[in-house]
DNA sequence: TTGCTCCTCACGTCACGTGAGGTGGC
DNA sequence: TTGCTCCTCACGTCACGTGAGGTGGC
């Protein structure tokens, strides 16, 4: 009835979407196929840009083109009711794309992508109180892991473990281990580092049951898999694990006493 | 060397990805394949959640999988650069997104999806003066089109379309041209109405050359469809723009006298 | 006449999803 | 033993992109 006068080429510029877009919605339904010039040619009209608009519209604020054909055969009210979901989905997107800002912005090392904040912070206290920076790098995959899992509970994990590093105690263990990892499996040393272990555990497990009292943490697995970690990079824990049973004591990652349980270092 | 411990489903569950997703990392190159067990299943390290999360950090960030290998691949500096690109892009979606929700939330009314707040403010004032609704439509159809090229001119040009709605004369002769709708093209009220526009036109010129002087304005294509649109509302229109030519003028949707050029209804 | 646009297949891309058919672990 | 997980193909999906080979319009 109403003779089309724009090519393909000119309603897909009017409308900003490509030729092969338009075709798209043509295969689609979306669309309904124009009339032919005498050579053949698609021809359309003003109706027809304004629906390439409309689909450019919903299309790029995400709606998948199968719900904007059915939005464009909605009447007003439908449409008014669907334009309110797209409007809730734009806005999680949005702040999903927010949230990944801040993760990628804030962090600019490599190594502690994807880490909150307090985790950096306290991985730089480790570096200065001596650690070397593979120690530091595992410490931090672990951190990375853990808070994957439980975001909510890093901040007082991190405070706690802050609180740990205040120990003079507590941070020259720390080196001591750091030490170990040179160590034989067999070294005679490793029997006094157990002993020193538990001494130092028995002192501050009160403070670990007051942060994390339900404590059913972390999943017996991603134990499992932080005990391997820390294995692989100080072999001889191997052998203090096994003196750490012969004390009472089982694990590493999530110590604890044969029934109780609490995380250490 | 470092022996696995968690299967593929369980390094998938840490890192918040699929188990498909995970094989696919491997086929592009993104993890390497890791060590089987002795019933030919994977089985994962720490280390691999950890590379896994990097990927999903970066991928939910909208960076492609082959940029993620080359990421993983970069030294620290490299990749706090490329950290900076890729928050670019956030900001430029997070920005393109918030645009959509605008165009998107503040228009609840379907028929005007796409449509800015003047106009739609305008083509109220037109249902004010007793236009009909399909006249309506077909403006703000006409409009949005016209929005979707030149987005800028948009405000001024409604303010001079609002200027010309304060003159009673002019909204008295949309009336007339609303009524002409059902009459037959030789209609002898045509050649008065014809009259009458011209000398409207005359007095009202002045006002759109202040407006717009430079007036490349709408590509001449875009003229084109938006009369055919006009003429297909308005069949006698296609008389009148005749009856207008006798009497020196072209066009209709870009009236202008013989040289100049000026929009006009 | 040259180059740009149009036409119709039809395969490619991106990041996986989804069975298909079979085996292993708790 | 049952069901859940793992394995490897391999095709499907979504919204087009990109030639392939040919014709029409200025």
């Amino acid at each position: 009835m109403i003779e089309g006068v724009l090519t393909i080429g000119e309603a897909a510029r009017l409308a900003g979407v490509t030729v092969r877009a338009v075709r798209h919605y043509h295969q689609r339904g979306l669309l309904a196929e124009p009339e032919r010039d005498a050579s053949g040619y698609r021809r359309y009209t003003a109706d027809d840009v304004v629906t390439l608009l409309r689909i450019r519209t919903l299309g790029e604020a995400g709606v998948p083109l199968a719900r904007v054909a059915e939005l464009l055969r909605a009447d007003d009210d439908e449409f008014a009711a669907a334009l309110t979901e797209v409007d809730a989905q734009l806005r999680a997107e949005i702040r999903r794309l927010q949230k990944h800002r801040a993760a990628v912005a804030a962090l600019p090392r490599g190594a502690e992508l994807a880490l909150p904040a307090e985790v950096v912070a306290y991985l730089d206290r480790l570096r200065g109180i001596g650690l070397r920076e593979d120690a530091v790098r595992m410490e931090g995959d672990a951190w990375m892991i853990i808070a994957a899992q439980i975001p909510d509970r890093i901040p007082v994990w991190i405070a706690q473990k802050n609180r740990d590093l205040d120990v003079p105690e507590f941070r020259e263990l720390y080196l001591r281990l750091q030490e170990a990892s040179d160590w034989d499996v067999d070294d005679p040393r490793l029997e006094p580092l157990a002993d020193r272990l538990v001494e130092i555990f028995e002192t501050m497990t009160e403070a670990w049951d007051a942060v994390d009292p339900t404590s059913d943490g972390l999943s017996r697995r991603l134990v499992q898999l932080l005990d391997a970690q820390a294995v692989s990079l100080l072999p001889p824990l191997a052998r203090l694990v096994v003196l750490l049973e012969e004390r009472g004591y089982t694990g590493w990652t999530d110590m604890s006493r044969a029934d109780d349980s609490q995380s250490a270092p």
